[in-house]
RNA sequence: GGCGAUGUAGCUCAGCUGGUCAGAGCGAGGGAUUCAUAAACCCUAGGUCGGAGGUUCGAGUCCUCCCAUCGCCA
């Protein structure tokens, strides 16, 4: 972390053409996870996600919707809102890039570049599709023969005037940067990738694109020149900086993480870092790029057809519930450097294992033994015996400080684990000194009740561990234990502190808190918005 | 084509600088028990550590080659 007290972080900002699916909604979630992480830690935190509109190709999908790209961007950007808000996710802001908030302080950090000498005006040469008028990469040229992919006409290398970063100017500090910061590309794979590619060189880059006649007006203007528009993608890599770029956000600069999927790891883990360096600005404390989610051991492609797409996810989240989801998104997905399945046999089998008879079976039968043994009365530590050298205090303390820690060095699922690692030692603490038995000798109510604190207590806080991922139901498990969490009112060493629950509370039995799944069952139909 | 990884029990993976390293979790099979969602708990996996060579007293652990998969780049 950057500072002790606050904390950043973003997701990308989403491709507004695009339909949400599994890969928006899994890098949100992971920010989501990290952002609730922090706010438990007591620290200030913000989260920010929004949508990329100023693509060209917006333009053209607008015109075919009969629609200003205005208005076919809203109703997309209106897409993305609401399927995080289906996930629960507790971002502070939604960032537009078509919103003068964003495009006015772009415009500025552009000058600001062109004022140092960072961008200035210089001859871009490539190949240029006549047919299609657009210019074809290198590769792409060379895979065609040099013919236009779409026409098969020949392809003309032009030169034109453009916009360029010096990029190659800020290679040597990148590297030492990243080489003093261990941390800084997450995980370790994809910064070795990006170093080897750094050590190859930098070349200046293009960040502009000549106004065509006829064009829309869309996307901002390069500042003193009308005739040039801001590349797309810078446009959008500085909205992390537009958000908060207001009197009483930018005490949250900078970002402590930058969560992106990998594919576009090298401008959040190389250009914009230099941008940056140019601005004048610190640099994010992380980037951290994830893989990607197959599905049933296949791609996702469009080809395929198989996308994990919103009513998919909405089946899963009707079936088994969000938190569910959450959870397995969180625990099982590509956050490292491989890809993962998402497999309906896989997520019945981790979503039996670690919730319905983990996480809800202990809740269950310690409320259940709370209501036979003690009235339905949280009870107090009383003696402590019965404690079957289980140091509860320091176990749970554990448990909490190893979370963190993981948390901190955005090990996610890592810290998730803890969670789910401490609701497995109070099983192992009950099947160890067997109050069911104890409680069929009436001397021995103390001891009893002395168990089934710290057994509710270790849940208790275990729920504390567990609710960035689940936090919906782990509220619900408080309140089956009669805590009532005051998330965000105190700082994670507070509320983990042991003897948190309160003596004499109802605990309630209820309904389990994740009925067990049936693997033979199919899987979830989707369900359409 | 260049660079870099990965390939360990059915599945997901730990195994850092070579000598209890042949492991964990999940699944599966069996057992004992009942507070609990047929749950928790205990036992069970004999897997040639991708293949072939090599270095070494000794190699998943180092080297070479091959095969497979993947990533980054061109």
């Amino acid at each position: 972390m950057t500072r002790p007290d606050r904390f950043y972080v973003t997701t990308p900002i989403y491709y507004v053409n695009d339909r949400p699916h599994i890969g928006h909604c899994y890098t949100t979630l992971l920010a989501d996870a990290a952002a609730r992480m922090n706010r438990l830690l007591g620290r200030e935190t913000f989260f920010l996600t929004g949508t990329d509109e100023h693509a060209e190709k917006v333009v053209a999908a607008a015109a075919e919707h009969g629609l200003s790209p205005m208005d076919w961007a809203s109703r997309n950007a209106e897409a993305f809102r609401e399927a995080f808000a289906e996930l629960d996710i507790s971002n502070d802001d939604f960032i537009r890039t078509s919103e003068p908030r964003h495009t006015e302080r772009l415009a500025g950090y552009i000058r600001r570049l062109q004022d140092s000498g960072d961008i200035a005006l210089g001859d871009y040469e490539g190949w240029w599709d006549p047919s299609q008028e657009e210019y074809v990469t290198e590769t792409a040229a060379r895979e065609h023969n040099f013919q236009s992919p779409v026409t098969g006409r020949p392809l003309v290398k032009r030169t034109e005037k453009n916009y360029f970063f010096r990029l190659s100017a800020y290679a040597d500090r990148l590297l030492a940067h990243i080489e003093a910061h261990p941390g800084f590309i997450r995980p370790e794979a994809r910064r070795n990738e990006v170093v080897g590619r750094i050590r190859q060189g930098l070349q200046d880059v293009p960040v502009s694109r000549a106004v065509q006649e006829g064009d829309a007006d869309w996307g901002v203007l390069m500042p003193g020149d009308p005739g040039h528009r801001v590349y797309v993608w810078i446009d959008a890599l500085c909205n992390y900086l537009t958000a908060v770029d207001t009197p009483e956000r930018r005490a949250f600069w900078p970002a402590d993480a930058h969560l992106v999927g990998k594919d576009i790891l090298w401008f959040h883990a190389v250009i914009w870092p230099c941008l940056l360096m140019a601005l004048g600005e610190d640099l994010p404390g992380c980037v951290y790029a994830h893989s990607y989610w197959i599905r049933e051991g296949r791609k996702m492609s469009k080809s395929l057809g198989n996308f994990l797409d919103m009513p998919t996810l909405r089946g899963y989240a009707g079936a088994f519930g969000v938190d569910a989801v959450r959870w397995f998104l969180l625990t099982q997905g590509p956050a490292g450097a491989t890809d993962a399945d998402f497999a309906h046999a896989r997520f019945v089998e981790v979503y039996n294992a670690d919730l319905a008879n983990s996480v809800g079976n202990a809740l269950n039968r310690v409320t259940n033994m709370i209501g036979r043994y003690c009235d339905g009365a949280v009870p107090d530590a009383g003696g402590s015996a019965g404690l079957a050298d289980h140091d509860w205090p320091a176990i749970a303390a554990g448990a909490v400080e190893r979370a963190a820690a993981k948390a901190d060095a955005m090990d996610l699922p890592g810290a998730l684990a803890e969670g789910l690692a401490l609701v497995r030692r109070v099983d192992g603490y009950i099947h160890a000194t067997e109050p069911f038995k104890l409680a069929k000798d009436p001397s021995k109510r103390g001891e009893v009740a002395a168990i089934l604190h710290h057994a509710a207590e270790a849940l208790r806080i275990a729920g504390l561990v567990l609710w960035p991922a689940m936090p919906g139901k782990m509220e619900a498990l408080w309140r089956r234990l009669g805590w009532e969490a005051p998330i965000g009112r105190a700082p994670l060493s507070e509320l983990a502190r042991w003897g948190g629950l309160t003596p004499g509370a109802r605990a309630v039995i209820g309904d389990p808190l994740f009925p067990r799944a049936d693997p033979a069952a199919p899987p979830p139909a989707p369900a359409p918005g």
